[in-house]
DNA sequence: CGAACCTCTGAGGGGCCTTTGAGCGGCCGG
DNA sequence: CCGGCCGCTCAAAGGCCCCTCAGAGGTTCG
């Protein structure tokens, strides 16, 4: 079977062979740290910096879904999206767009099925939102099964976005969920805090790993409260999300 | 088989031939010292001290693995990460920085699935990070199986940072964890004091070997305590560990 | 426009880890 | 048999890591 770098069985398409994806934008860092990140996931990445060479390369991958930044040199992603959607009118498209930019026309999008964030954004929002559009889209086929995350007795809905621990509902900020989901997608394994922060904060993030601490210790107090542990610090590492008995 | 100076079968690619890895510091004497852990590993290895020549390099050698300084003197790590990229697009990093530079620009880096390790660092930890890496990535072969090591009834899970004796959870400080890790890759083998510093202690610490001993009788208490001991001292040459019943 | 919420910073404090030093016991050589 | 060396352990200092509280600034929503 595919999977991704993590171990974790890879999100594919219906014939098994992995997801193809084109990242276009003109930012070679942000291309570069994107890219890594999908691959992460199990996936096949190009790249591209502006307009034209995204739809010469989209012509020659024929990629499942494009990651497209709205601002690029030659163009705007609209126009793009039109071409995208003459070369192959199947493909995803999430947006990357400034968090002020035209609100009217991003809307519409959406309605077609498509999806965007903003910038500055998370690797682990881009990821999750990709994943949302690949499998709505029929894309992709599930290795574990809908969109549900299970640890223990703690389950979260990323779709509905609920979180409950032994059927009881808990209640998170927009943060604590992504830290929560992150953790959740890796049981067992311990995350740095540099890994937490390069996932769960935006690529801009200039604080300090103090954050990370603070967000744990706010997810303690709502996921764990009064009941047996399942986040663990492991001193001079990071931490743990398990079961409380495996 | 393919295997390591020690006599230990060694990581290898998934056709049996050796990993390739490509070592970048401008620091000779650290390339040196690295290289040198790295082929006792089994591992074919080449070295570069700036940007330019590690690109050469690697379109020549087409390494699995990159052990990469941030700190160069004709570039930096991110430019590097994507040549590197653009000319093998699996390859994994490993990044070495300074300390005080990782609130830097190391943010993303391990995003993608690399990894990196502050200077300094102890040759353990920059070989126990670079299997994982090979690991995760599916680019080695398991000579044993999967990211456990087992000796006799001691287990160490280094995803999860867990060890368990006879099925009971044996709790571990970092240098106790890295100290253990040590010898369960070296069972049945006599390891000198000497050899203990130099592997797991950073390369430029000053102490004296005493602290060996010291963690040695940590660690005898916490994994042999009360039962069959398997940590052995060989009076004059060094420490063995090994399973009660050969 | 006000209120609630969310995110991040800074400071304080507690506790664990690491290291050092010293003392003791046992093994080995003289 | 005795002395010296090697290894083991205890105790304590200091540092570092981590947790928590309190509050400011920004944002969203009513």
């Amino acid at each position: 079977m595919n999977t991704t770098r993590s171990g974790r069985p890879a999100l594919t398409r219906p014939d098994g062979t992995p997801l193809r994806v084109l990242v276009v934008d003109d930012d070679p860092d942000l291309a570069e740290v994107l890219s890594g990140a999908l691959r992460y996931e199990g996936w096949r990445i190009r790249t591209a910096g502006d307009g034209a060479s995204a739809l010469a390369a989209a012509r020659e991958l024929l990629p499942d879904a494009v990651v497209l930044d709205v601002m690029l040199p030659d163009t705007d992603g609209f126009a793009v999206l039109r071409d995208l959607h003459a070369v192959k009118p199947d493909v995803c498209v999430l947006f990357l767009t400034a968090r002020d930019a035209v609100e009217d026309r991003i809307a519409g999008i959406t309605a077609g099925g498509d999806d965007y964030v903003t910038k500055p954004f998370s690797l682990e929002e881009v990821v999750a939102r990709l994943r949302g559009l690949l499998r709505r889209a029929g894309m992709a086929r599930q290795p574990d099964e809908g969109p549900r995350l299970v640890v223990g007795d703690l389950v979260m809905d990323e779709e509905a976005r609920e979180v409950t621990r032994g059927g009881e509902l808990v209640e998170l900020s927009p943060t604590e969920f992504e830290l929560l989901r992150f953790l959740m997608r890796n049981p067992r394994r311990v995350l740095s805090k540099a890994q937490i922060l390069d996932r769960v904060w935006s690529y801009d993030f200039g604080g300090r790993a103090h954050v990370v601490e603070l967000y744990i210790s706010y997810l303690r107090k709502k996921v764990d409260a009064g009941r047996d542990p399942m986040i663990h610090t492991v001193r001079g590492a990071g931490y743990v999300l398990k079961p409380v008995t495996p």
